[in-house]
RNA sequence: GUGGGUGUAGCUCAGGGGUAGAGCUCUUGGUUGUGGCCCAAGUGGUCGUGGGUUCAAAUCCCAUCACUCACCCCA
């Protein structure tokens, strides 16, 4: 048997419902609050993620499905939605008409990574990403829209964690003071840390260890190194969250492993996912458009694990699984031919209809009624035909009706609206 | 890439050198043409795969694969 690829899933009858609807609210939202969609391709040129999230991150350096499509031109399987979005803002002039544009994406993303709970190879992510807007209220707003669409989705225990990376005049100042601090205490740190001293100092702040924990608890924190212009940003914010009654949490160890992040960065947290306790993150991508080839045009946005959120919603999904409206349950081949026509008709009304075809027996057909969780139970058999009148069985209540055979689609359509 | 756990029926799992098990599901019957509950019978498995030890292996040993959790990293 040729089973699914590692780190690969089948969303299932049963479990899709509840996707669906995670969607819809989620488009909801992003119409309230004026985005429009955008749907990217999956493959992009690998330039593109090497460019954007930096060379220097695991997601670049080992996770990409990257192929060749033709001798020397590479090609990748998106292992994130920001960079194409980006991409795509630029190379279709977005930004000439009004540079201001909020866009949303939903679709899947691709990591070879080795899979655990609330990680897959290919998991899907929601996607929101806002260009040309500089004021620290878009910042706030995009939080609360995120939050938003969690509370909307009733998911528990989920706090925004935030902070601020400053700006390329300040964080060259503080990522040498944290690699000053990393020098003094080298001895004290785990092997891991000490390679990330170099390769990526900040991500120091992030480690779990208790020996680094220890090690760092006087370490130099980001918030006092940021600059005028960033500070500013950082309070307003924090006010703007404040205005909104949005609770968050100042995480000033908090970093992004993408490089292109700068000012405010945000993650949003729960405690029931296991060791993946982060359902959403973003950011500030100020440099990111010029960086990729465009204009000097701000950007801000964030990206929802959708497979994580399935986890932590307490919606019930098995209570929308769709179930027939009528059951056809024909007996004897004339029968059939009958259900076959009046069955196609309630369809093409609008009507949930399922059709019995398999000859069995009417107590075999009623026990798949049930299963199915029929509304209905239209039958059919040769005493029908001769009186001319059909019976329909409301499952729930047992009572039975006759039903004329001239008009059947009609009169059951009526009856069910 | 590294470490731990688990692989037995469609599903959830028990068993632990001597005939392959339970519950649920499914099929049929109890009801000549009426579902759920109940009762009865039945279907369904090379015990992940390959090798070794043994008169005998699902069970012990070795290898391997898959799944899973965790590290790393991230959504």
């Amino acid at each position: 048997m040729i089973q699914l690829i590692k780190g690969f899933k089948d969303i299932m009858p049963g479990e899709v419902e509840l996707w669906q609807s995670i969607e819809t609210i989620a488009r909801r939202n992003f119409e309230v609050f004026g985005f429009s969609e955008i749907r990217p391709p999956m493959m992009e040129k690998t330039d593109l993620f090497k460019r954007s999230i930096g060379e220097a991150t695991d997601i670049v350096e080992k996770e990409m499905y990257t192929m060749e499509q033709s001798k020397g031109k590479m090609i990748t399987l998106r292992p994130e939605a920001t960079a194409s979005v980006v991409r795509a803002y630029i190379q279709h002039k977005l930004y000439a008409q009004d540079p201001v544009r909020k866009l949303y994406t939903i679709g899947p993303m691709f990591r070879r990574e080795r899979p655990q709970k609330g990680r897959f190879r290919q998991f899907y992510q929601i996607n929101a990403e806002v260009f040309g807007v500089e004021s620290p209220y878009i910042d706030a707003q995009i939080i609360l829209l995120a939050m938003t669409i969690f509370k909307d989705l009733k998911v528990k225990d989920v706090s925004p964690h935030i902070n601020s990376l400053g700006c390329q005049t300040c964080r060259p100042k503080f990522k040498q003071a944290l690699v000053d601090f990393l020098d003094e205490r080298l001895d004290k740190l785990c092997d891991d840390c000490k390679r990330r001293k170099d390769r990526n100092p900040l991500r120091v702040l992030d480690c779990k260890k208790t020996t680094c924990i220890e090690a760092l608890v006087n370490a130099p924190a980001i918030t006092d190194y940021l600059c005028e212009e960033c500070t500013k940003h950082f309070t307003a914010v924090k006010k703007a969250l404040d205005s909104q009654g949005v609770d968050y949490v100042i995480a000033k160890r908090l970093v992004r492993g993408l490089d292109y992040y700068a000012r405010t960065t945000f993650e949003i947290q729960t405690s029931s996912l296991g060791a993946q306790n982060s359902v959403a993150g973003g950011g500030r991508y100020d440099g990111l458009v010029k960086l990729l080839g465009g204009p000097e045009i701000p950007g801000i946005g964030f990206a929802i694990g959708f497979d994580r959120l399935v986890e932590i919603c307490s919606m019930d999904a098995k209570s929308m699984e769709q179930k027939p409206d009528v059951f056809i349950a024909p007996m004897g081949e004339k029968a059939a031919e009958f259900a076959f026509e009046w069955g196609s008709g309630l369809s093409l009304k609008g009507i949930r209809t399922e059709i019995e075809l398999s000859g069995k027996s009417l107590k075999s057909m009623m026990k798949r009624a049930n299963r199915l969780n029929s509304k209905y139970v239209l039958m059919v058999g040769e005493n029908e035909l001769e009186q001319g009148n059909l019976v329909l069985r409301n499952m729930e209540t047992k009572q039975q009706a006759d039903i004329p055979v001239d008009n059947v689609v009609e009169s059951i359509k009526s009856l069910l609206t």
